[in-house]
DNA sequence: TCAATAGTGTCTGTCAGACAGTATGTG
DNA sequence: CACATACTGTCTGACAGACACTATTGA
């Protein structure tokens, strides 16, 4: 993106006698909402906090960004560091929270991120905190609509509560006019499957025979992978054909969750 | 949104006792992607810098943030110091930007903003911008579909030219699914002057019946105000119905912009 | 044969694209 | 009157909502 200063005359001369000043120190921080579905549930990681500030407080996983990293390359890590291996699925810029009093011990900048990922494998506790689990949104008091949350719902440490609630927004409204929900499934997958992310992610199923009308009638959504051999379900059954992501990203026209009409 | 920490045993003493220590400091700047529409063409606001780095060239408005303000009131002082009065148009977060070499000074981080204006007076220079002016975005080399730009396109300082892409096509997508069309325009407008916006950020008029009867049909999209008393064009013709913006936010079901389907 | 899951066909209403036509102003 | 601009009516096809139907498996 930048180029090197040498192609802009003076410029190496002025950089060589720089000295930084005037400016106001920020630490800036990576969070992220890392969610997936569990037991059809919409679900994110937290940790609870075990040093002040917020001691004993969920909140969302994070971390400073160092130097010579970009707060993506920062995310990336902090993921890597929590589920104990790389992360391969969807990492995405949120937004930036900086309200000069969102962190009572000194002025921190952070960039949230979302990450989408099939189920992982259980976390393993890193950095301060002193656990991390999986929690349902709704069990944190957030609903399929606004975001918003009942007065009395558990408290999450800092200003996560807003960034988790914009987080879920963001990816409610991605689902209707990307192919961000195959993200949420491991390879291979039903249709089933697909369907049942935009049930936890919505809180209401789509209608199946539109649903796969739609999801089939969309090119690059999902390729057909051959027939699972054995695998009806418990109580018998027709077996399902498999899925694996397509190469298209986004839905034209979009699927309007069914709420918004 | 953070609660004193009065009402969290023993945070306030840590915090007494705290120390920061270990993390990078950062510099963050607000920069701004002034957006309006002149002579029919979606322009953006720069200024020409003055100073080292990237002496010459043509960048975005912006600034550092301030000890005690936010990014969003960093980016609304900084819109207020160029146009010489309260901004009054749309204002929103972009995303951010952090590559380490992004500012070979030293360490910035970048949150970008986009704003929407009607025709704005002529800008005044402020800051270290040795003039500022307006240019349609065609002239940048930005086409109205990608927002990437063909080799030996004006260089724009720093990584603008990613940040300014990335604005176009945030703006061209909220046209489909919001009522933000409207932030462009001045009231009292006719509905020609609306379409005419959407011409100038998709490089396409849409049908002039269609687009009617969707805008007409969005409940509180726009407001009629009655007819102008004696404003027939240059040229004669039927004088227009005049309106508002109205209370609406949000296009359900969305206006597609034409090339997409 | 039954239960359970997978998958299909089809009617209907809504809405966007296309475009021909009407209304109201000025010179 | 011509002309320019504003505005309306209507046909059509694409597509989503709704829901009744068929198919294939295990017990």
């Amino acid at each position: 993106m930048t180029r090197p200063a040498d192609g802009r005359p003076g410029e190496t001369a002025f950089l060589a006698g720089y000295r930084p000043a005037g400016y106001p120190a920020f630490a800036v921080a990576a969070d992220l909402a890392v969610l997936t579905i569990r037991d059809g549930l919409l679900s994110v990681l937290l940790v609870r906090r075990g040093d002040h500030p917020f001691a004993g407080y969920l909140a969302l996983p994070g971390g400073f960004v160092r130097t010579g990293e970009s707060a993506e390359q920062a995310a990336a890590r902090e993921l890597a560091e929590e589920t104990g291996a790389a992360f391969t699925g969807h990492l995405e810029q949120l937004r930036t929270y900086s309200d000069p009093d969102r962190d009572p011990r000194m002025r921190v900048v952070s960039i949230a991120f979302v990450a989408l990922a099939p189920r992982l494998a259980e976390p393993r506790p890193g950095g301060d905190a002193a656990d991390a689990r999986w929690w349902p949104v709704t069990d944190l008091g957030f609903d399929h609509r606004s975001g918003r949350r009942p007065a009395g719902a558990a408290e999450l440490a800092f200003d996560h509560a807003k960034v988790l609630g914009d987080a879920l927004e963001r990816v409610r409204s991605k689902l209707e006019y990307t192919t961000l929900a195959a993200s949420f499934v491991g390879e291979p997958f039903t249709l089933a499957d697909l369907r049942r992310v935009y049930g936890a992610v919505w809180g209401s199923v789509p209608d199946l025979p539109n649903f796969r009308r739609k999801v089939l009638s969309t090119e690059g959504f999902i390729v057909e992978q051959g027939r699972s051999d054995a695998a009806a379900g418990p109580a018998g059954g027709r077996p399902p054909l498999l899925y694996r992501r397509g190469p298209a990203a986004l839905l034209h026209p979009p699927m309007l969750r069914p709420a918004a009409r």
